[in-house]
DNA sequence: TGTTGTTGTTTCATTATTTGAACCACTGGT
DNA sequence: ACCAGTGGTTCAAATAATGAAACAACAACA
């Protein structure tokens, strides 16, 4: 493994830690001798990528990261385009509804609108959502080419509740029927008492980029629900694609 | 310098270019061999940090800044912070207002609220803002410690238009006004037709974070009209160092 | 006050990674 | 067919990363 990934894997947990953490800390949850991870920290220090509490000495996100995110929201407005979808969902479902962007093997939320009932699901910005796990997972996969959906099943498949899926065949049919119903219905897969349906929405060149998906306590998943709710996404998905400049007809390679 | 500097120096190249850039543009421009730029990007890009178009293979930046953005948002919110100050001001002077941040030698528009007015001045969130040109960088500077400012004025310094000052005493004469005045003026500094008054704020250890900025056509830019935007800017940025003190202290005691 | 258990920090011989010149394969233009 | 661009690959040599161990600074506690 490079340098610079496990550079970024640091990172990437300084990322997933909710509290700013320290170097030992952090070198036990990387796994890296203390002396690699306090270099690989001061070095991503320098850069802007963490922060340093002058006090505590933890360590947090940086800056940097804030504005390059802004830099590439603006090259991408992705974000821009979905949030008023997610919230005209939220509004009229008045359940939590998200979005999330597929990246680097995972899918990443990227707008949240949560519900404004008392007992209601909760998803931080940011949150990394795995594919084989969740609603969202199992809606892009089946948006996914046979040869993407293959090799993500190849990896090794984590379980989150007793709910989860970990078998592959099984999920082949989840994705299958995911693709023949138009969107994917997940029950408690990624977090106890959460029922979840999503559908992928796509870019101008045809390939998915993320999803959107409306999550509630199980007690609230009547059948009734979950096929409105579907239909809803759905819909969003085909509206969402459609300002993303995708078309269906639009099947020739350019040049 | 480490591997992991010189791979996030890429990445900020890969930032500053406004067209998404190929191999070889990229190591050029980085003075890296063809080769070496070639891995640091397959593990930025494996790690997301930069995306490949499929077909022209350049690259720009990745989908995970996007999340890590977004997380890094939501744990320091400096724009849920800054934006209801940028709206209250707008909406006063009817003149654009717009927030900036500072990260990685420049600063970024963090948050824009464009005036109503059919003559009116825009900027596009996530635009970038050089120090030494602009009303925003100037109170930026003004707020900086010596040896920062003397840092910035050592770099090359372009000129954006025939008002664009580069002469280093010229623009040490313009931070020590602004110390004294309290906010900038910048008069064409960086766009022709457009006049700005800055001022910065800071965060709770007392370091500036970023400015508020009102910008106008030059023919709306009486001193009158200066004199009070700048009273407007001064007093929104100590209000804005006043709630981020706040936010600091509720952060350290969560950990 | 001394002891113990934490931190973060530095060092340096060992080790493994990075480096880059040269090379290959491909594409589009002439 | 040729040339001038790409992106991509190779492998010995150079260099940077590694990690065990020692060190320092601090806090808790008897």
């Amino acid at each position: 493994m490079g340098t610079v990934t496990k550079a970024l894997e640091l990172l990437n947990i300084v990322a997933n830690s909710h509290a700013p953490l320290g170097l030992t800390a952090l070198a036990n949850k990387a796994q890296y001798d203390k002396a690699t991870t306090r270099r690989m920290l001061l070095e991503l220090l320098a850069n802007g990528f963490v922060e340093q509490d002058s006090e505590s000495r933890n360590y947090g996100l940086g800056p940097a990261l804030q504005s390059l995110g802004k830099l590439r929201e603006s090259r991408f407005p992705l974000v821009k385009t979905v949030q008023p979808f997610v919230r005209a969902l939220a509004k009229q479902t008045e359940e939590m509804v998200h979005a999330t962007e597929y990246g680097n093997g995972i899918l990443y939320s990227i707008s949240v609108e949560e519900s404004t009932k008392a007992n209601r699901i909760s998803l931080e910005l940011g949150q990394k959502l795995p594919l084989h796990a969740t609603a969202s997972g199992i809606a892009f996969l089946a948006a996914s080419t046979d040869s993407f959906i293959e090799a993500a099943l190849k990896k090794p498949l984590v379980s989150f509740t007793p709910q989860t899926s970990i078998d592959r065949k099984n999920l082949m049919k989840s994705i299958v029927e995911t693709s023949a119903r138009g969107y994917s219905i997940s029950n408690q897969t990624f977090d106890e008492g959460v029922h979840s349906v999503a559908a992928a929405y796509f870019s101008a060149n045809g390939k998915p980029l993320g999803t959107i998906a409306i999550a509630m306590p199980t007690l609230r998943a009547t059948p009734k629900m979950i096929a409105a709710n579907g239909k809803l996404v759905s819909r969003a998905v085909a509206d969402i694609s459609a300002s993303l400049g995708f078309n269906k007809l639009h099947l020739r390679s350019a040049s």
